[in-house]
DNA sequence: GGCCTTATCGGTAATGGTTGTCAATATCGG
DNA sequence: CCGATATTGACAACCATTACCGATAAGGCC
């Protein structure tokens, strides 16, 4: 059976139990680092865009890898309950993409699907307000902003939905910092 | 507020085209008032949970209504795109709520589904920030943090995901309102 | 090393939320 | 009243996701 996959060195590893970076990060999320937990991960880590679970099945069985379409969903499941990765709906299915520790948001496009991590500049002040104002407690990598990102903008030149920017009682919100 | 039948009200409403509180908003909202769009719209005003749309569904049957699945479907696709309703996905199914107008977050939980509308106390400075520093415009009512809610919090006594709030290099997180 | 217990994995068959299709119906302008 | 257009409803796919279950691997123990 020997044609040497993406996952050689993965085996490779997982035959003398290596600590490499992925695998000290599964345990340190309680993971055990098992093949196919290493695999996904690694597989989405420094991508851009986020996937869902088809295509990385389908991106896994063509790198020669044959892992189970049960096995993909399970084990993205795992790293997102962990907080490894990050999960979101867009157009029907669930995507995923690989999510930094500390505090920072996700801007979603709702166009593309594509996602940014903002820094929180505050220093998450806004959170903190939210959590002595309400008992509600943020899973703080996972607050999500629904938008339309810049480069989806300049292609479609428009929004198609309106952006209400006026509160109730707040007074002004978002002044426009360069209108154009 | 009603003292007859919300359907029966609206099928005379429809017939003399009277512009009521729900007539106006869909107008407002770029869409005609239809029967269809004026029931839905009244059927999660002032509902404090959010519903699915099998659940609508069967809540406008049993009121008398023979409305089709692909009409609830469409109807409150039309009402979330125009901005009058809130969807969100939770345990696998779209969830939708009248979502008020103006400046405000929505924390959503993700044991109960419930879902909190935040009024933005910094007046919005934050979304602010992020436009000026991204180009993403944010759709200021989609704002979505995830978490866990107070009750769920009693309920269960305990969070079943750490949080993390130690941004990588920005010190201490849930305290300091440092603003820049 | 073998043995047992547990966790993980793969293949396949449902499950079920959602969308597409298309004819019937209502609405609106003339 | 008539034709054009928008909306609706019943039904049939569609497809992402999950359940099931036997097979396999990992880890502890003697």
């Amino acid at each position: 059976m020997g044609s040497h996959s993406p996952a050689r060195r993965l085996r490779d590893a997982t035959a003398d139990t290596a600590d490499d970076e992925i695998a000290v990060r599964l345990r340190a999320a309680g993971l055990s680092p098992t093949l196919r937990r290493r695999q996904v991960l690694e597989a989405l880590e420094g991508r851009r865009r986020p996937v869902g679970a088809h295509e990385l099945y389908v991106e896994l069985a063509v790198g020669g890898d044959r892992i189970g379409m049960s096995t993909v969903y399970r084990t993205l499941a795992a790293l997102t309950e962990s907080g490894l990765l990050h999960a979101f709906t867009h157009e029907g299915e669930t995507r995923y993409r690989p999510c930094a520790p500390g505090l920072h948001y996700h801007l979603v496009c709702r166009r593309c699907g594509d996602v940014q991590e903002q820094p929180a500049a505050d220093g998450g002040s806004w959170l903190n307000r939210i959590t002595a104002e309400t008992g509600f407690r943020p899973d703080p990598p996972q607050a999500e902003v629904h938008g339309v990102c810049e480069a989806c903008r300049r292609t479609d030149g428009r929004d198609d939905r309106p952006v209400d920017t006026t509160p109730s009682g707040a007074g002004e919100a978002l002044d426009p910092p360069e209108p154009d």
